[in-house]
Parts: C-alpha cells; structure tokens; sequence
DNA sequence: TTGAAAGCGCTACCAC
DNA sequence: GTGGTAGCGCTTTCAA
C-alpha cells in the first residue's frame, strides 16, 4: 500500500466528481466479456403470452447485470443465420434459444460453440441444456382436477394432437396416466385449432350431433373460449352441464365467465430459470422441466347426474 | 492501386475461407459506432398487446444491421437509472424511449444528450421527438362508424377517464367533436376500470338501473368483453339490442361473438416510425401521429327502434 | 506490492 | 492516393 490514503481518496472522489464509469467496449476488447445475453427466438411478440418468455430473461439478466439482446427470426433460417452472425461480432457472452411454443429445434451452427441454454424448446441428442414446462404433469393436473370433482365419464378432449406439438401429446400421456388409474379413460378428441373461432365450430358441431360430453378438457385457454362460446349459444352452462379445464392460464382465463380453471403456463419462470442455467448457477443438467401449477377456478363442478334432461 | 489485383484476390479469398468478420467491439471502440439500438420500457410484457411494440422496433433494426437492447423498468426509477448507464457504458448508438399506455414521461437526464425518440409517450417542453397514435382521430372514427350505423341517441361511454391517460382524453375529444357536428352527442359514461370484471360489474349495473342503451363505445377491447358479457347474462344481443365500438383492435376483438368494431392501435408501425426517425430517415418533426384505423366488424348495427321492449 | 508498458482489433490520420 | 503508425480505454503482464 504505497499510495497515500489521503491520495487514495482524492482519486476516488475526483473519479466520483467526473462520474466516471469504465467503458465497457474497451474491458471487452481486452477481456472478451461483454456482460451481455441474446435471447433468439422463432416469434415472441406473434404470441402475446410469450412476452414473458422475453420479461422473465430481462429481469433475470437485470438482476446480475447483463444486458439482453433480442431477437426474432421468424422461423427463416437465413435470417437467423444473419442475425447470429451479428451478435457474435459483438461478443455475446451467451445464448438463450427459445420458442414461443414447445417444440424440438434445430440449433444454426454457429450458436453450437457458444454458451446456450434452449428454452421452451429442446434438440434431441445434442447435450445441450434445455428448460421446458412439465407437460406430462400438468395432463395429470387437468385430469386430476376432474376426478376430484367426481367426473369419470364423458370427459373429452378439445384439440389438436400435431405430432411437433410436443405439449399436446405429453398431456395426453399425462391424463391417460391418471384416468387409467382410475379405472376411467378420455372418451375422445375433438378435433379443433388451438383457437376459439375454430373451438366455437367444431366442438358446435360436436354438440349437435347430441353428444352429451360432462367435462371438457382444452388445449389452451382460447379453446375453451370458443367452448364457452359454443356452450352458451346452445343455453348450456359452465360448469353445470359441462366442466371445462384449459391450459396456459393466460389473462383470458380470468376473464371468461365463470372463471376457468387451467394449468398455468409459466413462461417467465422457464426464462429466469434459463438465464441461472446459462450464467452457471444451479445444476447443469440436461433437461430442466419447470412445474406447471393447476389454477382452480369455478369451471369445474361435480358431473351432471343425468345426460337425458339436454 | 498498387497492389496486384491478384495478390488483393488472394487476400480477400483467404479472408472469405477463414470467415473473417470484423471485429464489432474493436471498430466501435475506434469509431464510437456499435450499431445497436436500445429499447428502454415501463413494461411490455406485462401488457401482452405491447408486445408488438418490441417486434416492430426488432423489425426495424434488425433491417438497418441493428441490434436492440430491451430493458424493462417496471416505472421503477432508480431501476432505470441503473439500465440507463449500464447502455450508456455500452456505447449504444441510440435510444427509444417507450410506454405501454400513452403517457407524459419524465425522461432521465442520462439520456436527454443521447439519440433519442420517444415512442408511445411524450415528454411537453422537451423538444424530443415522440410517435403517438392519433387518438382524437380515434375518437372521430368510433363515432362516425356509429352515426353511419343511424345512432343519434343513447350513446354511451364505458371507461374510465384518468386524467393522466391521454388516449382516453382525445378519443372523447375526437367523438365529441364528430357527434356535435351531426346534432348528436354522447348520452354519458359509465365508469369503469379498462378491464373485463370491471366493466362487467359497472355496465351490468348501470343496466340494471333500467338504462337503455343503444350504442356503447368502450375504451378498449376488454371493457368490450365486460360488455358482452353483462349483455349476455341479461339476455341481449349485440349488435340487435346495443352496438359495441371498441379501441385497440387486438386478439380479443375477433374472438368476441359476434366480432367486435376496433378503432386498432397499431403498436408494431408506432414502433417502426419510431426507429426511422431515430436512424434519421424521414422529417424529423417533433410529434408524430400514427393512424389508427377502424377495423369495421359485425359489433354495429343499425339503433332498436323503440326502447321499451326490453 | 506496484508502476510501467504492451496489446486487445480496429480506424484515422498523416506523412510520403 | 496509400502505407505506416498512433491510439480508442481498458486489463494483463512483467520488471523493478
């Protein structure tokens, strides 16, 4: 300690005065860190709910004091190609790849080297650490609900099963698991777009065909709009004729009438968890699934005693 | 050119084969150029429609060969502070400066010598550029969309009228001023919160006081969800009892039944004219006004004739 | 321990 | 015109 205190302390003061701050370009030359992250994505502004996928990195990167780029491709490979391109001339210190709605990916080339964590999304066989909602789970949870409320029978599924669509098919692992257990089953799938124009049709359709369904499960929360929908324009009511239970639990769950039930989606709680993963903080593990809690709402009553009244 | 157009061949060959990309880091330490633009946000993910105001500004980096950080501040003062310098040590090349609601903002000093526009916001006094939707034209288009339908009487509001929210104040404006030329004006408001429980309750209310509405503008498309909503439970239909015009034109409004009118408040295009102005292509004028156009649906209708019946 | 100097990869400048 | 050199603001290394 050569330096005079006295000195010490008038360097310091004067550095305060100046509101000095060092640069960061010039520390990176030298040190190759940036404290910067990149979160590349297929679409996140498309899909409003997957905003949070982008709030939940913001606020984790925050926190530690890394600054986030975004991008969005846009699904087109040469873009992405690009926009990679871009952020590893600025020394990105890191990658979080994501996907507005869980799927396997196919990682550019150029990421493979760098420090990535693949959220809401997974690439089979290539090692890398990933972090996806636990679909299986939640299947059980809608089922679950139901059974608690007394449904065995006439439980039906409003969807679509596209084999990319990994949610669609874990759930249902999920639900058979729990209904075969107790000794009940789906008596089927009502084929329809993850959306309530497409709901609203096809499981209309359904009904008029004087199907009696006692409980309804939906792949997201904009099906069982449409089913609301569907329901009240034929005088039926929720969840006195039919239960309904959704997943994501979006804004849009609260707001239909009654309230509905669904298993919540936690985007922003993947992307905090992606962001620890990325900047070495917990278990490096392969394949991170973040629990999907059950929000039980006024949707789901006990089963209608009789199918004949309607 | 004294060197041999060989040897600059070979040269640029070797350069092609090892991938050679400047340095980003390096040159902006030279230059004081980074090529990266900043987004510096209350909260846009919060609110899920925001979200576009993220895709539209990435959209049109990203076309420029610029990157963007996204910083959310949460309205939290000494949080943004924080952000602010930590993009300024960044050497970001500059900034918009954004709300998810039109606003009056404080912009931190940081960035007063910075590049800078204001997006979604305005600072009075500032002379910093700022893009807004144009509200009052807003205003003016909800109400002729109605007059045109043959509305002159019992036309209601349904919002609240904050008077921080600035959209609320012009788009009375706009609607005041269509409405007075036509020999009509609005019948009055029913407050409520600009979400669907609220507007549930309060307009469900106000029905209840045996008021008769035929025509009800709300603030944006949840309220009109509200609306819908305590209309159903009473038994009347839309737009054969009362017609709906909303604001905001988001999801929400084409999944409504029957589909609802929106005046859309077009997030994405706010955002691009933004970065134009920013990387200074275009007039560089202070307030900017960004049209928001009516999206005509199935909500209108021509007035009941008589009131009586219901 | 500590101060001086080299060097990160690039551009700007200035002699020629 | 154009090739060589200084230097952007920092960290790292090395000699004292």
């Amino acid at each position: 300690m050569r330096i005079a205190e006295d000195t010490r302390r008038r360097v310091l003061r004067a550095a305060h005065e100046l509101r000095y701050r060092p640069d960061l370009m010039a520390r990176g030359l030298r040190t190759r860190v940036t404290r910067t992250l990149a979160l590349v994505t297929d679409s996140v502004a498309s899909e409003a709910y997957a905003g949070e996928l982008v709030y939940g990195s913001l606020l984790a990167a925050a926190a530690r004091g890394y600054l986030l780029f975004v991008c969005e491709t846009g699904e087109d490979v040469e873009l992405e190609g690009q926009l990679v391109e871009e952020l590893l001339d600025r020394h990105v210190d890191a990658y979080l790849y994501a996907s507005y709605f869980t799927r396997e990916v196919e990682v550019p080339d150029a990421l493979r080297s760098q420090r990535l964590v693949l959220l809401n999304c997974r690439a089979p066989g290539s090692g890398l650490p990933s972090v996806v909602p636990d679909e299986v789970a939640a299947g059980r949870s809608a089922a679950a609900a139901l059974l608690d409320a007394g449904h065995r029978d006439g439980i039906w599924l409003v969807g679509e099963t596209e084999p990319q669509v990994i949610a669609a098919a874990e759930r249902v692992r999920g639900m058979e698991e729990v209904l075969g257990a107790a000794g009940a089953r789906l008596a089927g799938t009502v084929p329809s777009a993850w959306w309530p124009e497409s709901a609203f049709e096809q499981f209309g359709a359904f009904l008029d065909e004087r199907r009696h369904p006692r409980a309804v499960i939906c792949f997201n929360d904009r099906v069982a709009m449409g089913v609301y929908q569907a329901l009240a324009v034929r005088g039926l009511r929720v969840p006195g004729d039919v239960s309904v239970v959704a997943f994501d639990d979006s804004d849009l769950a609260v707001w239909l009438r009654p309230a509905l039930s669904s298993v919540a989606l936690p985007h922003r709680e993947l992307a905090t968890t992606a962001v620890e993963l990325l900047l070495g903080e917990g278990d490096p593990g392969t394949e991170h699934r973040v629990p999907m809690p059950l929000r039980l709402r006024e949707s789901i009553g006990p089963p209608r005693a009789s199918w004949r009244s309607w």
